[in-house]
DNA sequence: TTCGAATGAGACACTGGCGTCTCATTCGGT
DNA sequence: ACCGAATGAGACGCCAGTGTCTCATTCGAA
């Protein structure tokens, strides 16, 4: 009977992140409960989206903190995020888009600070010569964040495989779609 | 005098395109309009909503047809049409997060025509030996959608160059972050 | 079974944004 | 300089969505 809080932030996230226009009532319906039990649990609209932001924020460092980005190469770092980020993808994804409102400079302080984390393995990987130095660390950082998004709503919408999420993200990213003329 | 049309539409994109929630106020303000005109060129928000995919659909028709995408190498079309589509990067990153309301299998008619395009392209690099087999050319549209859409919005926030556009997303896409071991 | 807690459905007033209108002002061609 | 067309600013009613409330029903532990 009692709600599932964070089976609830979970639906609201994945509706969110590809309809931002969608009501409460259609928030509430898409986790299977009332508007007005939506409301017990979370004051307002305001109050759902910070809430989400704060869960999202919260399983997106425990995934970077379960993925010991500094041990090992990066690349291999690279692939032990993804296994770890995958069950948030949704919650990531709607991360994503919500601070792209944000104007300017202004940041929020919490995802800020995992940013710097990803962005710093991608440092990492140049430096050890894994990775290219032609693509900078923030552009590798933003890139990511956009396959984990668009390869959560293919997902969603059947374009891709589920099982496959963390293959062609990170076969996509890492070695990109060229075939190597040896191997 | 006289409003640009085009010009109202490219900068409607950009704004919609990270702010769904964004005002007809806010739209017209982004534009250097008042919002009783915005009115007069477009009936209201939902005329305006298909204008922009209208428009967005044009342009990026014409940037299929200018990259030639059946001539010479897959990857070198791709080269092509990515730098077709720079100058139309904001509308077709409006398109993409517009598709993506659409409920079940429903899709916009002249989007799934295009999209068929690009899919054809990667299924071609792949018969001819040049693309990777094993991420298929579903994922590898979804993901140039997402690049565009993901590297057109860093350089709006200043976190990529605007000249390195075509770059950074060709080069990913391509031939990924791995270092190679030669070259 | 019993009883308290939680939920769903609906009603209600309120508000932000929308669509339409008017009017004064400005632009641009002649 | 002139005049028609286009624009900006503001006012107005309207409505979908919100936030709050009540009440009957259902769940689940004792």
């Amino acid at each position: 009977m009692t709600v599932d809080r964070d089976q609830v932030l979970r639906t609201a996230a994945a509706l969110l992140s590809r309809k931002a226009t969608a009501t409460m009532d259609e928030v509430a319906r898409a986790a299977g409960i009332g508007r007005a039990t939506l409301h017990r649990h979370f004051a307002g609209r305001d109050a759902l989206v910070r809430a989400l932001e704060d869960f999202g924020i919260q399983r997106f460092e425990a995934a970077l903190d379960a993925a010991r980005l500094d041990e090992g190469p990066a690349p291999d770092a690279l692939r032990r995020l993804l296994a770890e980020v995958e069950p948030a993808a949704g919650l990531l994804a709607f991360l994503v888009t919500e601070n792209q409102l944000f104007e300017g400079d202004q940041m929020n302080e919490g995802w800020a600070r995992l940013d710097a984390r990803v962005s710093a393995l991608f440092r990492r990987g140049q430096e050890q010569g894994d990775f290219r130095i032609d693509l900078t660390p923030a552009w590798l950082t933003e890139a990511l964040y956009g396959l984990i998004g668009t390869c959560a709503w293919a997902v969603q919408v059947g374009r891709v495989a589920a099982n496959d999420f963390q293959y062609m993200i990170v076969e996509l990213l890492l070695g990109g779609a060229r075939r190597s003329v040896e191997k």
